[in-house]
DNA sequence: AATGAATGAGTCTTCATTCAT
DNA sequence: AATGAATGAAGACTCATTCAT
């Protein structure tokens, strides 16, 4: 029994209901669009008071950081394998993509993945290390000719960020998903002469 | 007697001044990075009563889309001009350093730029006329063989404001400025092959 | 027109009336034993906004302070004429009786009369002047071998407050108030030998 | 079978333990200055949960009770001897000054001590029990020509309360204590005529 | 008997908007 | 036309008490 996942196993069956039920509200109301994430309308969604929530979740932020932690290192995960793609362009390729769609899915990530600072150690440290694995991914394509030298894994990442603000801004088909993505991935490549 | 005209031609002086100030202290609000807009705060810094504030703009909306129509109309102006540089492709790059510098200095213009509907039917054509000029920078452009056939007017103002949004998110440099941008126009030629 | 009087003058006859509303239900509130303050609670009985409580009274303590300066000053005022007694120990009769009688109607006013340390300087400042006032009665006292040598102002302060306590705690009649301070006077005239 | 007495007798080691701790960590938050006693507060400080607190105190009030009746009764005894004192004038000296370093430990104790009403019999029980002590020792005392006739028993136990008072309120050092009890003490004397 | 998660009424505080002056 | 006091709905958070485990 590992002392870190032991937090969440000895939670009481029905205090871990409650945490994931509060958890599950939380995301849809933050897929709906609705940012306020006000932890009264989150208790009475979830079919709890307001107290379990502020147990759970001492503060909105706190809420928030649980809500990313859980996707964000899900996705460092995917991230890592798709980085080491033989082919570093294709690579990149599938983890623009691949962050894309999480990015699109979950607005929290996407607010996440875009912002200077963090407010959680854990979240700098998830981030570093997918920065990492961006990085790696980068240095390939760049030796390979095939990725501008001026881009780091941080840029990749603000980028990232920009287009799916882009894509969010307006009708957010596949069409248009694919359209900028793609424009971002040609600006990538080294600029011709 | 045009409802419209009327109210801006029997403006009485003090009033007229009264609403310069409003807009002022908006404006220098917004710049401050503080989106809240409290009509009450801001009726303080103008140094005039919250009822002044609501006879001239209802609620913060109203508030906003003046701010914003002063701006844009500025902007599509010059714009204009931009756009009937002969090198199409020339005129298209200072367009966009143009717009990417305005939605820089003022975050509400972005917000417009960037937004699928707007609440005041003035905004809507200026977006129009915005989008006509870059339409047909486009298709000049477009003839030249310098930009892919697959953007419109329409995502070009959306892949800008994905770059402002880039640019915005952590250290707002000339050189992320520049890159950020570079990487758009760079992405924006037409695909190898 | 004072300048210090002037701010109760140049506020709006309404915003005067709600403001000593507010006041008078606060007292009220205190002298039926009520020492929470709660503003809300306050707001109703005063028939008034939450938000106009708050316009004037920034936080109960504030309110607090307000119901004390008024009464408090008026005080200070009447005690520095009871001090001016020819007779030292009569004149410190006459004042310590009327104290009490302060302090037994209005509990606010024992409260900062007993406490060591002052919120508000205003307070800190009536305070002072009413020690000095009994300070002079003191001495007077004193030099007429009518007071012991051991007690100083602030003394005298606190064991008012002791003797106002006592009175509380049980029947506060007449009869054991007037009990209870003779003692007190009784206690403070020089012991034999 | 007496109910009352099984609830003492049947309790169970640990239980006892408990009871024990929950009490001594409720004292030393008192003695903190910290009279709000949060149940849940105390439960954690305690090691135990919220519901041990309620099985054996059913609310606040209850604890605070428990909490006296254990020093009271203990109080009582003592005075009871200090009563005896064949000095009737040195007795009640004894048993003032015996009473007052009880409360000025303990901020319940004087509280108890000063109330008008009990909440629970064994305390009105206990207070008779020193009523009827001090009542002697008057008796005696007024006899002897050293103590005024409109004082009771009762009054000496508001008149002590009033002492405790004016000790707390400010620097509680031991001068203050001993000059503030001798003021009373000498204020007890028959007066002059 | 013990635990502590859950509850939700209760309180504080802010701020967009109205309206008497 | 201007003022700013007043309003009160809305949101954040606490804590005494209950009850399933």
């Amino acid at each position: 029994m590992t002392p870190g996942a032991e937090r969440e196993t000895t939670l009481r069956a029905d205090a871990a209901r409650n945490r994931a039920r509060v958890l599950q509200v939380a995301r849809e109301q933050l897929a709906a669009g609705d940012d306020s994430l006000m932890l009264n309308t989150i208790a009475r969604l979830a079919g709890v008071g307001v107290g379990t929530v502020y147990r759970h979740f001492p503060n909105r932020h706190a809420l928030l950081e649980a809500l990313l932690a859980e996707r964000f290192q899900q996705f460092v995960d995917e991230a890592q394998v798709a980085a080491a793609d033989e082919d570093a362009r294709a690579g990149l390729h599938r983890l623009l993509r691949f962050a894309l769609e999480h990015a699109l899915n979950d607005a929290g990530f996407a607010a996440v993945l875009g912002s200077a600072s963090d407010a959680d150690a854990r979240t700098s440290a998830m981030k570093a290390e997918l920065d990492r694995a961006v990085a790696e991914l980068l240095d390939r394509a760049r030796d390979a000719g095939v990725v501008r030298h001026d881009v780091e894994a941080d840029d990749i990442r603000r980028l990232l960020c920009g287009v799916e603000h882009a894509i969010r801004s307006g009708d957010d088909d596949a069409r248009h998903a694919r359209l900028y993505l793609d424009v971002l991935l040609e600006g990538l490549r080294p600029p011709p002469r």
